[in-house]
DNA sequence: TATCGTACTTAGCGTATGCTAATTTCACAC
DNA sequence: GTGTGAAATTAGCATACGCTAAGTACGATA
């Protein structure tokens, strides 16, 4: 019997979960979050993270691997997971019956996530049917911690010719997401992707049905992900 | 021109709030809030609250006068304030729309209200058609920071004979809540009182319009504050 | 292979908040 | 007026988490 099944694990604190979704995002893809990278997302200095890894990993938390990176250990995803459900529940939430815009949810969430009950986010999680996305379009963890792992390409790598699927904003800016809702480019949003300007040039996709054409910068077109209908 | 009014005030921590909303309540009657109370509601050691007690006074929060106690001043009241206003709209809040029992709503509302903005609060409290009282039927006040002062007497100072209306109830305890749900006894409620035990004995009272008879022992008595209909 | 710059870590410090143990003050009883 | 006990404060310490300045390691490039 391992003492982690027995001893009542105490509450992480505000900086704790931060830290453990900045990794969570940053080792989703690759293997390693690099220490600058959990510094620059968390606006703290690379030494605050220093620190931080060596207790995060005390506890067993995450594994770290000097002047590598780090990553979750099976309990840090758990507990990260935790927190992304809560982050996107609560969007959901706010945005469905607070009247909250599309791109004004992040920040409220943000600090929500830290004080709200399991329980709470059970009861919003039941009034609004159980959502499966928050409205980013982001996948929204399960209560027993699943993820569900789309096939996305960012806009600005999908070939010419596919038909795709807006699915997910990866963009936490107000007024970029502001900008996207108004081109009518938000998760859900049917495109054909119609050219690509040469040297990082802008993507020009066509809306479907509609028809019309949206040119979108290589920037956004980073943040743009999407799951493809027909290549 | 003074400092503080150039100052953009550094946000409070969420001890502070506590401290704050602990005083507020403590010396709302009478002028001033002794140590050892703060520390028993707070549940911290009494030489904490005595640091504490320095930061906020230096911090223009609070006025310390030694030995004697504390007092809040204008700045720290409009603050208390706007944590109680926090706090129950949120109770309200968590009652109406998610389904929250009376008994319920105390513990999440204590968590949150350190975390929500101003426009949460606002949001909520909108979509709650501006609520005057909390499910415990304590004043809310308004984002202006005024509050509704009663004069209440609690049931076991009510004059026999008088008609009185339940106004509010002074407890966080869960269980002793759910017990006045059930005997009736919630804000609202009007009642005659019949009779009183001596040697600090139950209160009797008959219920409004029913008739029905109810014993409220003296500590109960004690927590139920009541508005005087008919002497 | 040597070096050099970037990235990372360590050292040392500050603040907020809690604690226990020791000391001081006050008010009341005699 | 004096003593005494409760209440309050001060002293000294611990932890979490942030920072800057200084040192170390690794990998790319000459």
């Amino acid at each position: 019997m391992h003492a982690t099944l027995r001893d009542p694990e105490p509450p992480l604190t505000r900086s704790v979960e931060d830290y453990l979704k900045a990794i969570y995002h940053l080792s989703s893809q690759g293997g390693f979050a690099a220490t600058s990278d959990i510094a620059t997302l968390l606006e703290v200095a690379p030494p605050s993270v220093s620190g931080m890894v060596k207790r995060l990993s005390e506890t067993g938390l995450i594994e770290h691997v000097p002047y590598r990176g780090v990553q979750l250990t099976a309990q840090g995803r758990r507990a990260a997971l935790r927190m992304i459900r809560r982050h996107r529940v609560l969007e959901v939430y706010l945005s469905q019956q607070l009247g909250y815009d599309w791109d004004g949810v992040h920040t409220e969430a943000e600090r929500l996530e830290h004080a709200v009950s399991d329980e709470l986010i059970e009861r919003m999680a039941k009034a609004l049917g159980d959502p499966q996305y928050d409205p980013h379009g982001a996948p929204i963890p399960t209560a027993a911690g699943e993820i569900e792992e789309a096939e996305l390409v960012p806009l600005a790598d999908a070939t010419i010719g596919a038909v795709i699927e807006v699915r997910q904003v990866a963009d936490e800016d107000a007024a970029r997401l502001r900008y996207l809702a108004d081109q009518g480019l938000t998760p859900g949003t049917l495109l054909m992707v119609s050219e690509r300007q040469p040297f990082n040039g802008p993507t020009i996709v066509k809306l479907r049905p509609s028809g019309e054409a949206r040119v979108v910068g290589q920037e956004l077109a980073r943040a743009l992900w999407c799951r493809v209908v027909t290549p």
